[in-house]
DNA sequence: CATTTATATGAATGTGTATTCATATGATAA
DNA sequence: TTATCATATGAATACACATTCATATAAATG
């Protein structure tokens, strides 16, 4: 049938451009980690207490709920991904988000959940 | 220094607005597999490929570059995570998008590449 | 200075999962 | 039906990483 062959030249072309879109490996590799960063729901739940607002360790480990060792090594995974940020206020440390677009993506993820497809 | 309490009054504040606003864990755990399933470069890469329109697993696997096995575990995934749904037309299984916010979400990330923060 | 408080870090453990290889399934064509 | 083409699947391997426990750092307080 001569659809067939339309099809594969039109998949043909999608091929070429989905080639030429196609970011580069180490571009693909810098969004892959953004999303991996924002896949485990400890890291997660982080970023949603950070939403409100700039808090501290103590405080984040509270609104999350777990133990103190864990919620600190996800805020280094975090600072190492450059989606939150700290400073030092007196025996605390107060961590705050850094990463506009990471929010965004976070809303967008969270507008799904209500969702009926 | 009355300002230490009238910041902690805050912090106390907002920890009580983010168990307030904070989605269940349920929901945190659908948002979590939602990125997890982005995090990989391989499927990335082939979301982008699907992005230019409904293509066979044989066209797929050429648009990302590697082994066909691989392809079809991840397209797998995908399909399993209803983010792909795939048809057959003859001898070959075409796949395309089946979700929309997923594609918001890796254009948001398209874009936070070429920035500057 | 010594102690306490807040946070960070290292090592160990366990779990999840991406990839590969070999092979199975399933549709078509001869 | 048999052979062939397109895709899927199972098992094995290897690696990444979240969590926990114990302990280290670093600032504040007495």
């Amino acid at each position: 049938m001569d659809n067939e062959i339309k099809e594969e030249e039109l998949h043909g072309a999608r091929v070429k451009t989905a080639l030429a879109d196609m970011p580069n490996d180490e571009q693909i590799a810098e969004m892959g980690a953004r999303f991996k960063t924002l896949s485990e729901p400890s890291r997660l739940k982080i970023l949603l207490a950070l939403a409100a607002g700039e808090l501290c360790v103590e405080h984040i480990t509270e609104a999350v709920g777990g133990n103190q060792s864990a919620v600190s090594h996800q805020l280094k995974t975090l600072k190492d991904n450059k989606i939150v940020k700290c400073r030092r206020a007196g025996k605390k440390i107060l961590y705050s988000v850094a990463d506009a677009h990471v929010m965004i993506m976070i809303e967008v993820a969270k507008e799904h959940l209500n969702c009926n497809d």
